[in-house]
RNA sequence: GCCGGAGUGGCGGAAUCGGUAGACGCGCCGGAUUCAAAAUCCGGUUCUGGCAACAGAGUGAGAGUUCAAGUCUCUCCUCCGGCACCA
């Protein structure tokens, strides 16, 4: 071993060796517990980000750790290859989207390998190869067959300059189109969807479940899938039938505040407002005005709330009252009956509205605690209620007038009592190229046939001229034209692809089985659950909501027998640094710190820096997530070339517990590095002879068991904190401590040296799960044979924990007044009195009366005196 | 608006079950080495007072429970994240 630590050098010669073995490659083995940890696949973007980085060493953290437990560890890594980047990146440089993304794979593949994280690469999987994509078009048609698949209209964002749909991202935020900068429209169009909503029940229960998952993510899903009870039923039209209906039905959680209705609302695509606009011109505007907003959250949110009266009037069917029916652009033809119940005294939205449109608000419920006026704003509250000027339900309570009253309108309105979810059933048809074809085929008569088994894979054409925005295969005649499954009639492909979640929604189960000849084999058995799932909080609800279905429908067709995909889930934090900016024109421009001269105040702190270029200044921002548009993300690849894969790997790990955000410090890496060294050093300077030395614990003088104990403490704690806490930061430095004290320590006596050599020998194989390249160096520095990624994780010797004294702290009224170092078998009485005779004690509660001593046994006594 | 999470030195953070607040790292200060610098090594570093021993203050603000509170309870402030016309 030389003396000075080459990270390239060790780096590269490493992890030859473990390729030339394939040492990471694994099979099913039933004599080991199994271990699959995976990390949430990249999208082939070209470059490595830090956020990457810190996933990827996370994962690789975990499995490594596993593997010297004794686990039969699976880790494996693939691309999310499809999507709208490599479409925009063909437009751009005029490449087909294929070639595009497999160069991007290629590139990225290289610069992940040269972080050493242990991948079985024999299982990589690419979600635009038609062998991956084969399947999941075969399963689609499996749904499509058991009716889980369906297809119905829905709104996209229409572009109507370039004559096309976009995606939502394609949409800015005042809702004009990314390229023509025309204002968006909604348009209606025939597309696929999955009834998610079908499993929205078994989904929320199971959420109560995942105890491995965060909290947060499972508030997240929960309140996504927004499960409500309530009660349906109908609101009688005052002067007959209209439009071939005699009633409005609504949906409500409030029944108890029926009698409190003093207006309605219907969407702008209900039948009732189509009916009425078809003789009124100034709603039929309205009803357009509508319509032109995009669907976008950001547009949605900006809408102001608006409405106008139809003209029509309803029944109160507890009141008896005739109330005025208004068409209004916030109620949601998607959710419940396209249609509300508007009780301004009870709700804020409905008290705003009826403010505006000089509506009546009317109290029917009231608090028995404080004070209510309805006419300043919404009485909401559900406890400590009592239900007033609502006839026969006066005087109950929220629960008792809730069962009343959908009682009595059960009987009395056509009443049912229902459940509705927030959640809505997945809508997975793209109008985009560079996804999988779904696999329909469409007779003359516009009937979708599913295209047979034998039939698969519908191919994706990959060499293609990307001219515009349109889809290539939208055009492509020789894509288009078939013939009907069965038949020999012409036929019609669909044209859309589906959602990238889609290939998403699986891949786990397929990285068990990568050449299975069938979506998945028995083999996806004996791997899953995945272990442990690892990835960003962005993913929290769309991507880990959609694998749970998936999973959920892969079991229902019989594929796999676990109801859940992921047993133990962690959500990273983002990767933060500082951002540096000019301003001039309203328009931010950012520079990159590698650009920049930094100056800093006398506390280290960064108070101004200046453009190399020019030498003039720029302004110091905010710390904000590494992205390309702050221009303040630090390339993974130009840190390795200066410091080595270890290096990066341990910084990403050091400076904060993974689900919190790392903000990214030249200093903190340098520290690293120097550790790293220093390390290196310590073992490379250690006497070869060390190794063959022994002792017996009972032998041992102070000095020496002391080494032992931090050695043995040391493994105990960074085994807990990999292993239940997640909290590799706190890991490392405890490792540091480790290293400071053997490294201090020096004694040159046989004993001493075996003592030195056993913290050493734990702290290389602690080490190797988050710096495996020099780790597996220095344990054949230390003279060991073997490799070390076939040694498993040092044990605790609970000898070597024992201890003959603790420090005992000395309180007086609860403030620290000494130290005592005693025998750690001393009786309480023994403490107290020695505590009590300590000089510092004494002077403290002199002229004072002790009242009551509190004795924590080996750790503190308190004497309350006053 | 609703639902989460978080506020601790100059900075990132530690304190795991109510028991020594500030581990570890960065930065800064001093020293050694050097012709000099970088690198490296050694020491110091919450604030105030003191040569020191030690004393006082201190975990966003305010109250409370307790022998003992960063940790538990209540009220409030700030920041971050998610959802947002869901009837």
């Amino acid at each position: 071993m030389q003396e000075e630590y080459d990270a390239t050098t060790v780096e590269s010669h490493v992890q030859d060796l473990w390729n030339a073995n394939d040492a990471f490659q694994v099979t099913e083995d039933e004599t080991r517990p199994k271990y699959y940890c995976l990390c949430m696949f990249p999208y082939p973007s070209g470059s490595l980000h830090m956020g990457h980085v810190r996933n990827y060493t996370i994962g690789d953290v975990l499995s490594r750790y596993k593997r010297m437990q004794g686990f039969n560890v699976l880790q494996p890594m693939g691309w999310d290859a499809f999507g709208l980047p490599a479409e925009n990146a063909a437009i751009k440089n005029n490449t087909a989207p294929a070639i595009w993304t497999y160069q991007n794979i290629d590139e990225m593949r290289e610069q992940l390998q040269r972080m050493g994280i242990a991948y079985d690469w024999s299982r990589e999987i690419a979600t635009c190869t038609p062998e991956y994509y084969r399947w999941e078009q075969w399963f689609f048609t499996q749904l499509v067959k058991k009716g889980l698949a369906y297809k119905k209209m829905a709104t996209v964002n229409w572009d109507p300059v370039e004559q096309t749909v976009l995606a939502n991202e394609q949409v800015d935020a005042d809702g004009r189109g990314w390229r023509s900068g025309a204002l968006v429209e909604r348009r209606e169009i025939s597309q696929w969807f999955l009834k998610i909503t079908q499993y929205a029940e078994e989904l929320l229960e199971e959420t109560e479940k995942l105890d491995g998952w965060p909290d947060a993510v499972r508030t997240m899903q929960r309140n996504w899938i927004g499960r409500s009870e309530g009660v349906e039923f109908d609101f009688a039209l005052a002067d007959g039938e209209l439009a071939g209906e005699s009633a409005i039905r609504v949906y409500t959680t409030r029944p108890d505040t029926v009698a409190g209705v003093t207006y309605m609302a219907v969407a702008a695509e209900h039948p009732l407002t189509t009916h009425v606009a078809a003789h009124n011109a100034d709603i039929q505007a309205f009803v357009e005005e509508c319509k032109k907003s995009g669907t976008s959250e950001a547009a949605m949110e900006k809408l102001e709330k608006r409405g106008m009266p139809l003209g029509i009037e309803a029944i109160n069917p507890v009141s008896g009252e005739r109330v005025p029916v208004y068409v209004a652009n916030f109620v949601l033809m998607t959710y419940g009956t396209g249609a509300v119940m508007s009780v301004p005294g009870h709700d804020q939205r409905d008290h705003e509205f009826a403010k505006k449109f000089n509506l009546p608000i009317k109290q029917v419920v009231q608090s028995t605690v404080e004070a209510v006026n309805v006419v300043d704003t919404a009485f909401t509250d559900k406890t400590n209620t009592v239900s007033i000027n609502s006839d026969q339900f006066d005087g109950l309570d929220f629960e008792a007038c809730f069962k009343a009253t959908a009682d009595f309108l059960a009987k009395e309105a056509n009443g049912d009592k229902k459940v509705n979810y927030r959640l809505r059933d997945w809508g997975v048809s793209r109008q985009r190229y560079w996804g999988c074809p779904i696999p329909i085929i469409y007779d003359k008569d516009g009937n979708a046939h599913p295209v047979a088994e034998e039939d698969l894979p519908v191919v994706l054409p990959e060499d293609v001229a990307f001219s515009g925005v349109n889809s290539p295969i939208k055009e492509d005649p020789n894509f288009i034209n078939t013939t009907v499954p069965g038949t020999n009639e012409p036929g019609i492909r669909e044209t859309d692809t589906f959602d990238t979640f889609f290939e998403s929604s699986w891949y786990y189960a397929r990285y068990a089985c990568p050449d299975a000849n069938a979506m998945l084999d028995e083999r996806a058995n004996y791997w899953l659950p995945v272990d442990q799932y690892i990835g960003g909080v962005e993913h929290a609800v769309l991507h880990l909501l959609y694998a749970r279905f998936f999973h959920k429908l892969m079991r229902d067709v019989g594929l796999i027998k676990s109801d859940e995909p992921f047993t133990r889930l962690l959500t990273q934090g983002m990767v933060i640094a500082e951002t540096f900016y000019r301003d001039d024109d309203g328009k931010p421009e950012y520079f990159n710190a590698r650009d920049l001269d930094l100056e800093y105040d006398d506390k280290g702190r960064i108070s101004g820096a200046t453009l190399k270029s020019d030498g003039k200044p720029v302004t110091v921002g905010r710390i904000e997530k590494m992205s390309k548009s702050k221009n303040n993300g630090v390339d993974p690849l130009e840190m390795i070339d200066r410091y080595g894969a270890d290096t990066v790997r341990l910084f990403s790990m050091s400076d904060s517990p993974p689900h919190q955000s790392l903000e990214w410090k030249d200093g903190g890496v340098e520290g690293m590095n120097r550790f790293l060294r220093r390390v290196w050093r310590e073992v490379s300077r250690l006497p070869a002879e060390a190794s063959q030395h022994v002792f017996e614990q009972a032998d041992l003088n102070d000095e020496q068991k002391s080494l032992r104990r931090k050695t043995h403490e040391t493994i105990a704690k960074v085994t807990d904190d990999i292993e239940r806490r997640y909290t590799f930061n706190t890991a490392i430095a405890s490792m540091m401590e480790l290293f400071n004290e053997a490294s201090r320590f020096d004694d040159r006596s046989d004993s001493g040296f075996a003592v030195q050599h056993e913290a050493f020998s734990a702290l290389v194989r602690l080490l190797s799960p988050f710096t495996p390249h020099i780790a597996h160096e220095m344990w054949s520095g230390l003279g060991y044979e073997s490799a070390l990624i076939d040694e498993a994780w040092p044990e605790v010797d609970e000898e070597a924990l024992v201890r003959d004294t603790i420090t005992l702290v000395i309180q007086v009224n609860g403030k620290r007044r000494a130290e005592l170092a005693m025998s750690a078998n001393a009786s309480k009485e023994e403490c107290e009195a020695a505590a009590l005779a300590e000089e510092n004690v004494v002077r403290n509660i002199e002229g004072k009366t002790v009242r009551k001593v509190i004795v924590v046994p080996g750790k503190l006594v308190n004497i309350v005196a006053n």
